[in-house]
DNA sequence: TAGGCCATCTGGTCCT
DNA sequence: AGGACCAGATGGCCTA
């Protein structure tokens, strides 16, 4: 199996670097293969271009024969290769009806077989959208922008960690960008760029109170120097939505508050990742994550939530608002439906 | 219409 | 032996 394990003493440099061809074309990745795979290549293509019908294992065998056959044909071949192979009658056996039934059942197995692995690979991939700094629905990143803004994301939160750089400073932003398509660039660039914003906060206070939620707010953000339209927005749901946040943090709201009653998260504790509080808005999907819709603070705006309004301790305490919000259950299309238990994110944020 | 992205099919190879 | 994984081929959809 190729699955190598993310270990906790493998350094974040060492992964983001081994992400590395995602900075260059598609086509480079050829250039990156390994002699092995290339010559596994070449026999894909060769043995694709001989024979492109069936090849079942029974089948196999049968073909053995005929090889043989082949060997012996050789022997015309002249000393200087002068003269090609006699090829006598068709090389292939006849497909009798059953043997090409069974070759198709087989088939027809295999391609499920692969159709859900994709379909199970693509699923990861949207989770490993959710956790990206800008999540939309609507605009949906491709999988190689995906895969580059994912690393993009590590390398940018291990410069955090280590030089203490702000996610709210233009380096931030251009360490998310780097590589990436000028959309995406766009996109990322907008996303993070959220100024202050009491009016959402006065909002979820408001609301709480029980006077409806607002819903399909479209909020725009000034994001100087850089370009925003048509990405510089968040819809306001991409802030309110943080229904059922768990754990020691939101679970210290008063109980006469805002409830959304959201069952408590069961699944399995997942690797934080997190340099301040409100990336435990943003813990990895778990397994039964499919299920699950929730959208992602910009980094900028978690560190704005955290530094400006929503005053996290590294030891878990809240005032205001995040409980209050959390508890609301907005008909949108993105939605805070569940998160890792953030005691572990919590105790993961005292240490740095 | 060209190009990008994607899903699917397919056959080869490797692994259990 | 069967399944997982991989990469090439192909066709559909969308957008500039």
């Amino acid at each position: 199996m190729m699955t190598r394990p993310f270990g906790k003493g493998r350094d974040v440099s060492e992964l983001v670097s081994s992400l590395s061809w995602l900075e260059e074309d598609g086509s480079s990745q050829d250039g990156d293969e390994s002699p092995e795979m290339r010559v596994r290549h070449g026999l894909n293509i060769g043995a694709r271009m001989n024979s492109c019908t069936e090849l079942g294992s029974e089948d196999m065998e049968e073909e053995e024969e005929e090889e043989e056959e082949e060997e012996d044909d050789e022997e015309d071949i002249g000393p200087n290769g002068e003269q090609g192979p006699k090829r006598r009658g068709p090389k292939k056996k006849k497909m009798t009806k059953a043997r090409q039934e069974r070759f198709r059942a087989r088939r027809v197995k295999a391609n499920a077989r692969e159709r859900s692995r994709m379909h199970g690979l693509n699923n990861a991939l949207d989770n490993l959208r959710r956790v990206m700094p800008c999540y939309s629905k609507t605009q949906k990143l491709s999988k190689i922008e995906t895969l580059r803004l994912a690393r993009n994301y590590i390398w940018a939160l291990s410069e955090v960690l280590e030089s203490g750089q702000s996610t709210e400073s233009h380096g931030f932003v251009e360490m998310l960008c780097k590589g990436l398509s000028q959309p995406t660039s766009n996109l990322v660039a907008g996303c993070l760029q959220l100024g202050p914003s009491p009016l959402i906060l006065n909002k979820m206070e408001d609301n709480c109170g029980g006077s409806g939620v607002p819903t399909g707010h479209t909020l725009s953000y000034p994001s100087p120097g850089l370009p925003s339209p048509p990405y510089g927005s968040l819809e306001a749901s991409h802030l309110l939505h943080m229904k059922g946040l768990k754990g020691p943090i939101y679970d210290q709201s008063s109980p006469n508050e805002c409830s959304g009653g959201t069952p408590p998260y069961d699944g399995p504790l997942t690797p934080p990742l997190s340099i301040n509080s409100n990336f435990a808005l943003k813990q990895e999907p778990s397994p039964h994550e499919s299920e699950r819709n929730y959208t992602v603070h910009s980094a900028h705006h978690a560190h704005y939530l955290s530094s400006h309004h929503y005053p996290f301790s590294t030891t878990g305490s809240l005032g205001g608002p995040p409980t209050q919000a959390s508890r609301y259950e907005l008909p949108l299309d993105v939605t805070f439906d569940s998160f890792a238990p953030s005691h572990l994110i919590t105790s993961q944020i005292g240490t740095i």
